[in-house]
RNA sequence: GCCCCCGUAGCUCAGGUGGAUAGAGCAUCUGCCUUCUAAGCAGAUGGCCACAGGUUCGAGUCCUGUCGGGGGUACCA
């Protein structure tokens, strides 16, 4: 599709005498096809010509004269309309999809240049929350995404294993806590006693002082309180490398905020040399009055750190580390203010690079309305989700396709896709509110359907049995629905980038929706495989090219693209 | 109190930098499986885009105010 946008953007920059890249940004596609493809806005124009949009418009209409691409040039109001001849879009975008197979979307337009992402970021101790899945599943996304550009991605799961709370679980331990139980439920053993913890706590404030006692002498070296910590650690990651083996997720670093543990003096002395710090109420402080913002604390009076400080030493780290050209930090909205400090704090100590750095905020994720709080204990295990979303698969795929070989893990990946894409299913910045209906909802906008038109296009590539051919007659696909699919597969490549550009897998759930409507609109209606030869051969140059689509996307959000279901 | 985000169909959400008739899905109702998987398709119902002003040729989109919801606001992350 670019290459008619060039062709384009051509024709309109020799004519009007304007910068090309400029001219190619404004094209946009026709909302309907009604009015051709692709639209010039003349609005623009206006300025420089004196002229009213509609008048340059048709001026335009009446002075250029259409290359052998494009049809027709015709001025629809404030519009300058190109009709695309259907052959040469049929054989420029089939084409290039069945050439470029599963790379149909990528670019290396950004090669050379490094990214770094700080995403999923769980908390130790804890179990696997569905609070922590749409930054596991948006950064990994978002991974995809930029490699597919080109990018060399860094993803980095920035574990929550350091801080206060492995203080009052210390503390919890000592009082309550027991080895037995410990090692035959690790996760749910810890859980009990940080919701115990802060139960106490309320009647109890003695309990708040214990633990920031313990995590000081945690800080210290403290033989008992690092030995448990340990433990803690060991529990924890094993549980959440099976989440992740199940979501297909996997990091490249897996440096939780301790691993910055050495690194914080070094960054504390860095910013007193330079005369940021201050002490306030006995605590070690960066003063951002001026900015409007309170002040980003580095040390609590009793000498402890605190996350800002660990953010800080991690970001430096990782600019010496990868000299990133980009570090974006999937991380909820309520953390807005944490990250304006920190930036900021960046900025005062001189480093130019802290302007490529981005927090990538969303949205909260609420329990059919009610608020979840890991510190009350009614917290949603993801495992569980997952388990119940592929039960629920199962018996969808026992009742419709019963013959189906390794019926478990197909479900799985259906159960799965539910739940993945149910994450994308609106902007990043919107709350979700996580109900079992919705979450466990195939019918509709959801990833199942996404993986049934892709298993039904699969289905028919195996009834067609034959390999698919390159040299089709374009004249064959000219139904109305056959062009349309095509430049909707054609705006692919589009859809990455924007998702790129605007840090929104979202927008690819989106694009893929409207294709899978369009071709199951088409299906329903046309026979693909028919007794005529020709006619077959060329339809399943369009389809296969849909499912090559389909799965190419689903792939960047992270969902698996079965071939039956 | 102050700062940030949000308010579009009964519900969940789309509507890239203002621009061509406000769109989907779910739910409800009606059709469509002797032909490529009905997890599908076609259709119907459903809207003073929270409210009030303003900017302009043009506002769901931008500005101000009001109301309503959410988040943040120094020793949690």
């Amino acid at each position: 599709m670019e290459t008619f946008l060039k062709i384009i953007s051509q024709l309109l920059a020799t004519e009007l005498e304007m910068n090309k890249e400029e001219i190619y940004c404004s094209l946009q596609f026709t909302p309907d096809g009604k009015f051709g493809d692709i639209a010039f806005p003349c609005f623009v124009l206006s300025a420089r010509l004196k002229k009213s949009p509609s008048q340059s418009a048709s001026e335009l209409e009446s002075k250029l004269s259409p290359p052998p691409e494009i049809t027709e040039i015709r001025a629809e109001g404030p519009y300058l309309n190109f009709k695309v001849k259907p052959d040469s879009l049929i054989k420029e975008v089939l084409g290039t999809i069945h050439r470029e197979q599963s790379d149909y979307g990528c670019s290396d337009e950004c090669s050379g240049q490094t990214v770094v992402m700080d995403y999923s970021s769980p908390n130790i101790a804890k179990p696997f929350g569905i609070g922590h899945l749409r930054s596991t599943v948006i950064g990994h996304s978002l991974i995809r995404i930029y490699r597919s550009q080109g990018y060399k991605a860094i993803g980095i799961n920035h574990i929550g294993d350091w801080g206060t709370q492995f203080g009052k679980l210390i503390y919890a331990f000592s009082q309550w806590g027991d080895s037995g139980r410990l090692a035959a439920n690790p996760i749910g053993e810890l859980f009990e006693l940080y919701v115990r913890f802060h139960r106490e706590a309320e009647a109890n404030p003695e309990l708040e002082r214990g633990g920031r006692e313990c995590f000081r002498k945690l800080e210290e070296g403290d033989q008992y309180a690092v030995n448990l910590w340990k433990q803690f650690h060991l529990y924890s990651t094993a549980e959440f490398d099976r989440v992740y083996k199940r979501l297909g997720i996997s990091f490249d670093y897996q440096t939780g905020e301790s691993f910055y543990n050495d690194k914080m003096p070094g960054v504390i002395e860095e910013l007193k040399a330079k005369n940021l710090t201050k002490l306030s109420q006995d605590a070690l402080v960066v003063d951002l009055e001026q900015y409007g913002m309170p002040p980003c604390l580095l040390k609590k009076k009793d000498e402890a750190t605190l996350y800002a400080t660990r953010d800080l030493a991690a970001a430096i780290y990782r600019f010496k580390e990868f000299a990133f050209d980009k570090l974006l930090y999937i991380v909820g909205a309520e953390q807005k203010l944490h990250f304006q400090q920190l930036f900021k704090v960046i900025e005062l100590m001189g480093y130019g690079w802290v302007a490529n750095c981005l927090h990538v905020d969303f949205g909260r994720i609420k329990f059919e309305g009610e608020e979840m709080s890991t510190r009350k204990g009614n917290i949603i295990v993801l495992e569980e989700v997952l388990d119940e979303s592929q039960r629920l698969a199962l018996r969808i795929i026992e009742d419709k396709n019963p013959d189906i070989e390794n019926r478990e893990q197909v479900a799985e990946d259906i159960g799965l896709g539910a739940v993945i894409f149910a994450q994308f299913s609106s902007r990043r910045g919107k709350n979700i509110s996580f109900s079992w209906d919705e979450a466990l909802n195939f019918d509709g906008q959801t990833g199942p359907y996404l993986q049934y038109t892709h298993a039904r296009i699969s289905s028919l590539e195996r009834k067609y049995g034959k390999d698919i051919q390159a040299n089709i007659d374009p004249a064959l696909l000219s139904d109305q629905a056959e062009i349309k699919l095509c430049k909707q597969l054609g705006q692919f490549p589009l859809a990455i980038n924007t998702a790129m550009r605007e840090n929104e897998p979202f927008i690819i759930a989106c694009y893929l929706l409207l294709l899978a409507s369009e071709f199951n609109g088409y299906y329903q209606r046309v026979r693909v495989l028919v007794e005529d030869k020709s006619l077959a051969e060329a339809r399943m140059f369009l389809v296969s090219a849909v499912r090559i689509t389909l799965r190419n996307g689903l792939y960047l959000l992270g969902i698996k693209a079965p071939v039956k279901m």
